[in-house]
DNA sequence: TAATGGATGTTCT
DNA sequence: GAACATCCATTAT
């Protein structure tokens, strides 16, 4: 297995979140595999844009955001899911990738259980989903994609056709088209659109 | 097919 | 006390 260097995620945090699509996510839980190929994912950056959790500076919650790249930053969203980030670009630049959704491949029974659903479609399709499906929580926050044996990144497919698109979710920044997807894919949902327009 | 609102709790003002 | 990087069922079109 091919794992992803450090080196990838140090950079310019929309470019990463692109070419993290067709990557395999895994998750390892009880010594079971459970998978799936990255379909969508979205750019979220601290300076110059208003919608990230680091907008402001450093909180208690985003300050794994400025730290090392390659660490899974995991949040606490709307009272009911957590969401998935790995964190980008050089130590002290706030940024990282949200992970939108994923192509199941492994454990596809467990993450069923895990999810209390049958339908494949829904699997893991959704950021509060799929963390729901592959059992990520905050206990994970800070984990080093780069040396951890329970989650981390295998290299996948190249996928032949992506899209680029605003992001699903925010208001404040949303002009920004920092939401990147696999086309065509069944795991990739069109999202809420966005209450209101940044600049009328 | 699109719009709406409820569940739910953490974070920051 | 308001806002929130969500999901799903229900209702309207």
């Amino acid at each position: 297995m091919v794992r992803i260097s450090r080196g990838f995620f140090e950079r310019y945090t929309p470019r990463v979140a692109r070419e993290l699509l067709g990557w395999r996510l895994v998750r390892v839980l009880d010594g079971e595999r459970l998978s799936g190929i990255i379909v969508e994912a979205e750019a979220y950056r601290g300076a110059g844009d208003p919608a990230s959790h680091a907008y402001r500076g450093v909180t208690k919650r985003n300050e794994i955001m400025f730290g090392q790249a390659g660490r899974a930053y995991v949040y606490f969203t709307m009272g009911m899911h957590y969401c998935l980030n790995i964190t980008t670009e050089p130590e002290g630049t706030a940024a990282a990738v949200l992970i939108r959704a994923l192509e199941p491949k492994e454990g596809v029974e467990t993450m069923k259980r895990n999810r209390g659903v049958n339908d494949l479609r829904r699997l893991t399709a959704g950021p509060g989903n799929l963390t729901r499906a592959l059992m990520v929580d905050r206990r994970l926050n800070g984990e080093d994609l780069c040396s951890s044996r329970v989650l981390f990144l295998e290299r996948g497919g190249t996928l032949q056709h992506t899209g680029v698109s605003t992001r699903v979710g925010v208001s404040a920044g949303a002009g920004l088209r920092w939401r990147f997807f696999a086309k065509g894919s069944p795991w990739v949902l069109k999202g809420r659109p966005s209450v209101r327009a940044q600049n009328p």
